[in-house]
DNA sequence: TCTTGAACCTCCCGCTACGTCAGGTCCTAA
DNA sequence: TTAGGACCTGACGTAGCGGGAGGTTCAAGA
């Protein structure tokens, strides 16, 4: 124990093949950590060939181990900076650490749950057309970009509460809405019809379901009207039709 | 639907900025998918900014879409170039992204339990030494080098499969038979003798618990012998012993 | 002692998916 | 006409090395 450490003790040397040997990494990651000053060879020989001490395989050791927890070689570098009798910057970084990867698992199981549900709907009989799929593909982005990731967690989390059962009723009863709302604005109803409100207050109730706050209402409504042709692609109604709705609801909405 | 694809057509143009904006990505993004031929504007003006069409801000969504899926530009740059109304090579790469996910979850969670054991190392109040916690990490590096990652998952396995109690139990019986064998050594008992090799059967026995082959023990074998100043230094007896009592034991061993 | 092949040295470019200047051109509204 | 914002291309930086070029040194055999 007393002649592990310190400069100019006697005690096996090795070269840089030889460490990266024992140590299982490649001489060109030695390389990069001297380079950067992570791990530098204690001595050198007359010509210039790195030797390495006990004290620098054990250092190496450290490096390679927070390294396989996924630390990056700075945060590694300044905790194995910190005196080390010190392990408190030790604690604070791998409780933070502990934290990332929490973070990282839950959104790896956010996009297993979204790629499932792709894969589903690709081997989905009711998905006959391919072009069908890659609106869909192309609407997981619209959202993205008119929602933050809070909004489309609490969207979510709704919509679990709600559960697959009541989210297909409100499907059909929708559906059902829009039929209507073809009709009247085919036969040319106007706005302020008693019958036409009501379908709003209806079309309403049935959209606030899927929301917990007035928030996300008036930017679903955004997105509607800025991209109704795309959404309407996935819809059984044609897009143009679907993009007149719209504006005829809007009108009817207004018209209070 | 008719006039969305094809060349020539009229339709709204953007500006790379417009664009930008609309999408949510920056400006330097639509570069970069020039760039590499992911995304090229179907049209410039004479002076050569870019206007993007409708199927340039489709093909866009698809993109971002599938990015935000983990999916590399590669990945989707290929996966786009098949035709569009195959939805094989889509599905192909969906799953194996599902598998590698799956994959990234497992390391993670792995490594959030070798963490939690290091917290719970440094809190536990066996552990006065801040020395020991480095040697701790050492151990890691040296573990990850010895033992491929099946094996150490085979370890694991039996590990979990033993229980948290009989691994206590199987230390303090070591414990035991560690100051036993410091005893005979330093009595200078020859290792042929019964007592020895009775010691060295029971040993033995108790390293075999935790293990599933062959392979794994004559890897901790050497381990041992190629380590026991390092490895020795977490345990409660001096380093120069213990070496000595390794030595002690491979003796006995080879003199059955 | 000489030789020769392996090991070592120091640059340097490559990878992902962009961020971020720099220096110059273009567009648009006042 | 002019200002200032938007746009252009080109180039360097990021993290953690991989891999190669071109030159020097080491170690073992003849």
């Amino acid at each position: 124990m007393v002649s592990v450490i310190g400069t100019g003790d006697i005690g096996h040397r090795w070269s840089i093949g030889e460490l990266a040997q024992a140590s299982g990494v490649t001489v060109r990651t030695l390389h990069h950590y001297d380079e950067i000053g992570l791990l530098t060879a204690s001595e050198r020989t007359a010509s210039g060939h790195r030797r390495y001490t006990e004290h620098d395989l054990r250092r190496l050791y450290r490096v390679r181990a927070l390294r396989t927890l996924g630390l990056s070689l700075e945060e590694i570098s300044g905790v194995l900076a910190t005196s080390a009798d010190d392990l408190v910057s030790m604690r604070h970084l791998l409780t933070t650490q502990l934290r990332k990867l929490g973070e990282h698992a839950a959104r790896i199981e956010q996009l297993q749950s979204q790629i499932l549900g792709l894969l589903s709907s690709i081997d989905d009989s009711s998905m006959p057309d391919p072009d069908q799929f890659m609106t869909t593909l192309e609407m997981i982005s619209v959202f993205e970009t008119y929602f933050t990731p809070e909004q489309r967690e609490q969207l979510a989390d709704r919509r679990a509460q709600l559960g697959p059962e009541a989210i297909e009723a409100a499907k059909t009863q929708w559906a059902g809405l829009v039929e209507e709302g073809l009709q009247h604005m085919r036969a040319g109803t106007p706005v302020e019809d008693p019958q036409v409100q009501d379908l709003v207050r209806r079309w309403d109730a049935v959209g606030n379901m899927f929301h917990v706050g007035e928030e996300t209402k008036s930017v679903v409504q955004r997105m509607w009207e800025e991209n109704s042709a795309q959404i309407s692609q996935r819809l059984p109604w044609p897009a143009e039709q679907m993009t007149g709705l719209v504006a005829y609801m809007k009108q009817a909405r207004e018209a209070v």
